[in-house]
DNA sequence: TATGAATGAGTCTTCATTCAT
DNA sequence: CATGAATGAAGACTCATTCAT
């Protein structure tokens, strides 16, 4: 059981990630300012190195709490799927359900970075296990003939790549569709492809 | 005709323009400095300002040159292209070779911007009429029967998004394929879900 | 007799000077952070503050503690000795070996003191009356004729600085002489010149 | 000859170890506070950085210019000395001097220094080469038998210990002797001590 | 026009001191 | 009494922008 101690400890690490991520989100990692995460928090700027070496460390922290939730949950919802048709379809609906529950987390994504170096490629890093799980899914369909043969690693970043697209879109101005309709949509095109013998004309 | 006093303010703009371009995908926006910018334009940091406001300004001027030639080019080569299929292809070919060229500028793109707040939807906004000539395309192709019916602006955006996506890889390292194998790629895939009745099953 | 509560509480004090001498010594005044005094005392930082009003008067704590403690035990083997050649002997040894048992102390007063500001005065303070002590023996022997006629606070105080300046010299590093063999040549040194008169060339 | 460039910048420098050397003196190391060596200075914070790396880099600065100058001006007068006796004379009177010229930094070196952690040991350097000189002629002089035999390092380490001193009972308030005085005191002292064989008796 | 020295607002980080438990 | 988490004032350093030459 966690003493007291722990239970605050944790509270307040929490409480400064989740005002980082808010204020990153807002104004970006280059500005965004100590005094202003400490207010959000509800705390006081000294306070938050009691529990953060430095400003790159909180970031550090959202960057790796926040990416683990979502392979984690990316990966669950692929694997409690059957199907290729299914994982694929769970695969965007995660991204896009994720994306939507943690805006702010997918905003410090796709805008900032300054130099903190390495979002952009540990950002690469938790799309991989998810992407090669899809890959190895696509690889065990096309072999039992369920769609035609397709390079997996190939067709499965892209279906990363336009489900990235999406919730970019998503993200910059209110949508008018749901993400269950985008992912429905992203899947009927990507399984239009996969499921035919490409170039076979219409007639 | 211009006097010699356009021509040599036309070339320190330019100057300036690359020197922070190279700067800014070297460092990032928030740690592009000036001194930097000024050295490697081969000036004194003060001329800077007599050609640019401020920071902010270069760095939009950077998006805007850019951006605009890589409209202008992107909607000749998709204009040239007579059917839709080489449309496709020609856009995809066209950003993934305009990529290779400007690689500097992709790579502000793709990682930084520090907060100047406009960049990504900037991004978009070169990207949107590119996209929608292709939407066209779509439209009329589908309208004639060439391919299913599709949204054509939602197509159009992933077909954006997956090439994207392959720049962003390409870019990360040095890739095993060439531009023109991943556009053919691309359009193979994108083709293919085009053109066939989505949803039937390959038995 | 003491009650139990002055007890504890002089033993929280001694505790607490100990542990801020030892680190003063190691990273001087400016440096020597409360936490690590705490830690070193084995007490929580806030306890520190309940039997001291802040750093600084630990500080003059320190000092006084010290300096009185040196200050008895230098007049005491002055006095005990009889000669005034013995004194000036007892004065140096005294010093020279209270120096290599307190080498703490003697290590913040010889570098460090950040701007508590007193220090130096407060160190020629606590010198003073063993000091004087020892010009009282030069003036009376000097009266007596057992030595040439000098002014004795002046030659009390160059004694002091000898002595000071050895033992900075044995703090700096590993010495080959003892703080007796040291103290015998300071003794012969300054002996040959009251024993004599001054200027009367060998021959 | 100097470019203007180099005249304003060499100025500049000066200006701002003048006023560190200053504020040190007046402060400390740890409490000399950047915003007021600029106000002393005459200039802007930020101008100090165009001249100094960081605040250590400026107290470099002054001891190894304040060093070098004394140790340049106490050797010269040292060798200028034909006699051993002269040659002692030269450097205590050397030292008294330059101290009284240079108050403010022998305050630096006598009081402070937080953790700058050379300063000490970098005074005995510079002193260093002094001491030698006149422990070279010490040597000289008890091989030619013009004083009695001594450990000529020992001698003139404490030569140097009795000037020290001095120059610091002189630095703590107004004395009622001037350095020329002093000098000959010290001369005087240490002369009938070379002079004559120790332990002699008066009788 | 061009220069680059000077400026000073803006921020992270440290640490003595306080105070609720 | 004891604790140690919380506080926030203080200070070194950066760099976009200005301006005298």
């Amino acid at each position: 059981m966690k003493s007291k101690r722990q239970v605050v400890s944790e509270f307040r690490r929490t409480a400064i990630v989740d005002a980082a991520r808010s204020v990153f989100a807002r104004r970006g990692f280059a500005h965004g300012i100590m005094d202003e995460i400490a207010k959000e928090a509800g705390i006081a700027k000294g306070t938050i190195y009691l529990y953060f070496r430095s400003k790159t460390e909180i970031y550090k922290a959202i960057l790796d709490h926040d990416m683990k939730a979502l392979k984690k949950s990316t990966l669950e919802r692929i694997d409690a799927a059957k199907s290729l048709r299914d994982k694929i379809g769970a695969f965007t609906l995660a991204r896009l359900e994720n994306a939507e529950a943690r805006k702010e987390f997918f905003r410090i994504m796709d805008s900032d970075q300054g130099n903190v170096a390495l979002t952009r490629s540990q950002y690469r890093d938790w799309l991989r296990e998810p992407v090669h799980r899809l890959a190895s899914a696509i690889e065990e369909a096309s072999r039992q003939g369920e769609i035609r043969r397709v390079p997996p690693e190939k067709v499965a970043w892209i279906i990363a790549d336009m489900t990235r697209g999406t919730i970019q879109r998503r993200l910059l101005g209110p949508s008018d569709t749901s993400p269950g309709e985008d992912s429905a949509f992203l899947l009927g095109f990507v399984w239009a492809s996969l499921a035919n013998e490409p170039d076979s004309p219409r007639a």
